[in-house]
DNA sequence: CGGCCAGTTGAGTTCCTTCAACACTAGTGG
DNA sequence: CCACTAGTGTTGAAGGAACTCAACTGGCCG
């Protein structure tokens, strides 16, 4: 791959678009609008290298960061080491819009690939502007915070009350439909850029059993890996199975 | 205890001013016109039965709602009738302020004691006031806001990367600095007023084993029970085991 | 080639669950 | 007044889910 390390890049504002576009369901003449104003911003994109902080106890996080690209994660570590992620960040994601709403000595984002990343200043204003007005844009920053929180619970809910086999389904389907919205795949199938020790630190499990459990998945026929890609044969199955609720109905489009 | 149906008492605003205080850190003054405002507001107190939905599956939310007395929990049911608790709610919080936050169809929030609450309507154009003017007001509910978000994540690490012992000691930690936060308990000691089978789907236990696992906790020096009355005697060490850490500092009081 | 990392497999152990039974309390109706 | 029931807490025993330890494979890169 060709690194794009120094130069400032046109804004990735594509995924984050799409997502708008996908959850709050505005009229298309808004959209438009809406896309062509977060253009208008001018945001310069930067490269971030795998393994590396963005926000959090690795370093103050200053303005707002728009994803273009790359997986990322925001992550806890505990006194003896053990690690849990508490959600992937994905092209299309803002994380540190709201200063008060960062546990930053809490939970550090960092890149888990190469990242593509905007400071987005501007979107922290826009973003917390006046509702009542009902600015488009601080309606998708809003209808983006409860995704994010959606998120949460559903990651509270596999790791209280799923078993292995449903927790690994359920977090393939969560992540096909968020990559999905950002316009970054499409189909039944993505790739899945991160090693199985990361999945189990998300996953809640050792590696050996969340490897054991993708196995066993496969063997069922119900997804199908080569290398980093993953495809869901049987996504409808898969998520009776796991009781998998796409964010698209938590939200409501309402 | 003597019910106070329909009765319509005064606003119980005082948790919410008290978790105000302590979470966003105002100089006197302006906590002194914030309490003010609150008051002013009006607001009507009811009771609502134990076992209530308030929010979500079971009732279209509506007014946004404060708490001002007893115990909730929103909660996720899975198709088979598994239950998990994503997180008591508890005096001093507010339920549903941005209907674009709250994922009605995924979590419902349900009363489990008998709980005073009161209609916000007015916390919600209040709180999500422009920002840019940093209306004490809108800055407390951004703090009440980013607590919320940061329960999430402690419920989302004690379920991935603790164990049942963990678990139970940093839930009871959080417990207590949450009602003592919003001024309802003081000291080393609180009231708990919810079955070992609440506990369990919050912790991501069976019964039994939460059952033990306090025993062991009793056993062990670390907490004493009596009755629905909860003691931490060594809540350092109890801190230590658990690795819990206070909301104050996640927050930083910035 | 040699080393490192990610993935895979086997074996044994631990943690937690399930099933079942029992004690205790409170509320209920005969 | 007392049996009856239901809900909660508690305990024992057995099984299963997931973990740890360890070894081995294959790819990739210096």
């Amino acid at each position: 791959m060709i690194a794009a390390r120094e130069e400032t890049v046109s804004a990735p504002i594509e995924p984050l678009a799409r997502r708008i576009e996908a959850l709050a369901a505005f009229p298309p003449g808004v959209m438009e609008a809406l896309r062509e104003s977060l253009a208008g911003l001018g945001l310069r994109a930067r490269s971030v290298p795998p393994r590396t902080g963005l926000a959090g106890a690795e370093g103050p996080a200053g303005a707002p960061l728009l994803v273009g690209a790359g997986w990322g994660a925001r992550q806890r570590i505990l006194a003896d080491g053990r690690r849990q992620i508490l959600g992937f960040v994905l092209p299309g994601d803002v994380i540190g819009v709201d200063p008060h709403r960062a546990p930053l000595r809490y939970a550090a984002t960092v890149s888990l690939t190469a990242m593509v990343v905007a400071d987005a200043e501007p979107l922290r204003t826009m973003g917390l502007a006046l509702p009542s007005r009902d600015a488009p844009l601080a309606r998708a920053m809003r209808a983006l915070a409860a995704a994010e929180e959606a998120l949460l619970s559903h990651q509270v809910t596999r790791l209280g009350r799923q078993t292995a086999y449903e927790r690994v389904g359920h977090l393939f389907l969560e992540l096909r439909e968020r990559l999905c919205l950002a316009g970054v795949e499409q189909g039944d199938s993505f790739t899945l850029p991160v090693t199985q020790e990361i999945l189990a630190d998300t996953l809640g499990l050792s590696i050996v059993h969340t490897n054991r459990t993708i196995q066993q998945l496969r063997r069922d026929g119900l997804v199908s890996i080569t290398g980093t890609q993953v495809t869901l044969v049987e996504p409808k199955s898969l998520a009776g199975l796991t009781d998998y609720v796409p964010l698209a109905t938590m939200l409501g489009r309402s």
